[in-house]
DNA sequence: TGACCTTATGTGTAAAATGTACATATATGG
DNA sequence: CCATATATGTACATTTTACACATAAGGTCA
C-alpha cells in the first residue's frame, strides 16, 4: 500500500536546477562538469549529468547562457558557460520565483507548527469549526 | 531567442502540491475543493484541478488519504478526505525534504547576495580564480 | 602497451508529472 | 429556463526528468 519510494526519492522537484544554474553561472563561468559538482556542495545529492548538460543547451538556445570550447588543458575539451545579459534578467525573475517558493514553505512550517501541538486557529478555508470526519481514522 | 514563458509560468516545481495536501488534511479532513481553496490561501497562485484531485486518488490509492462521500447538505456530493496514520508517516518525511529544500533556497540566497554585490569569496568548485570568460558577454 | 580510472560530454528512450480541454451533476438566482 | 457557482472527474498532449548506454582524452601503474 506504502509507496514504494522512500518519500522524495532523490527526485527534485521541477525546474529546480535553472536558477541555481544561472546563479553559479552569474558569479563564475565554468564548465558542465565543474556546475555540477558546485551544484553538489549546495546542496543537490546527485545530479542527474544529461539532465544538467540538456538543461545547459537549451538555455543556450534561448539565448540565456553561450558556451566556448576550451581545448587547452589536460583532460577532454570542455564546454564553457557564461550567462548573457537575457540571462542576468532571467535570474533576476527567477530570484522573485524562488522567493515566492521561501514563502510557500515558511507557511508551511507555520501550519506544520500548528498541527503538531498547537490547538488550530479558526482561520481554515471555510472555518472548519465542526471538522465532520477527524475520528473515523483514529 | 529569450523562452516565451514569464520565468516561473504559474508551473509549480514537481511533486510541491503532495506535502502541503498531507498537511491540511492533518489539520483538517477536507474534500478536494476545499483543499483547492486552502492551498489557494497559502501562496498556490493557481492550482489545476485535475492534478489535484489525480493526487487525492493517489494518496487514497497508496493508503495515505481515506476518502468518504458526503451527500448530506447542500451542493453535489463531496468526497471528504482525511489522513492515515501512513499519511503522517508520509507527512513526517517529506516535513524533512522540505527543509531540504528550505536549506537550498537559503543556499541560493547566500550566493545571491555574493554575486550581487560582494566580491566572491575562493570558494567555489575548483577555487576558480582565474575566471577564464567573464569579460566576453559585456 | 594494455588495462583501468577520472574527467568530460553527449544520445536515446522510457517514465513521471503536469496542463489543457472537455464532460457531468447539483443547487441557486434571475 | 438559463446562467453561474460548486464539486468531481476523464482523455489526451506536452513537458520534464531519470536511467541506460556511448564516446573520447589523458593519466597511472604493472
Amino acid at each position: 500500500m506504502v509507496s514504494p519510494d522512500p518519500i522524495g526519492s532523490r527526485k527534485l522537484p521541477r525546474n529546480f536546477l535553472t536558477p541555481w544554474i544561472l546563479l553559479v553561472l552569474k558569479q563564475w563561468s565554468l564548465h558542465g562538469y565543474l556546475i555540477m559538482q558546485q551544484l553538489n556542495s549546495m546542496g543537490f545529492a546527485e545530479v542527474d549529468h544529461p539532465t544538467l548538460y540538456r538543461e545547459l543547451r537549451r538555455l543556450e538556445k534561448e539565448g540565456h547562457v553561450v558556451s566556448e570550447w576550451q581545448t587547452d588543458g589536460s583532460g577532454p575539451a570542455k564546454r564553457v558557460y557564461s550567462i548573457t545579459e537575457a540571462g542576468e534578467q532571467m535570474l533576476l525573475g527567477w530570484s522573485e520565483v524562488v522567493s515566492g517558493y521561501q514563502r510557500m514553505i515558511a507557511g508551511f512550517f507555520d501550519l506544520y507548527a500548528q498541527a503538531f501541538g498547537m490547538a488550530p486557529p479558526a482561520t481554515g478555508p471555510d472555518a472548519p469549526t465542526e471538522p465532520e470526519f477527524n475520528d473515523n481514522v483514529t
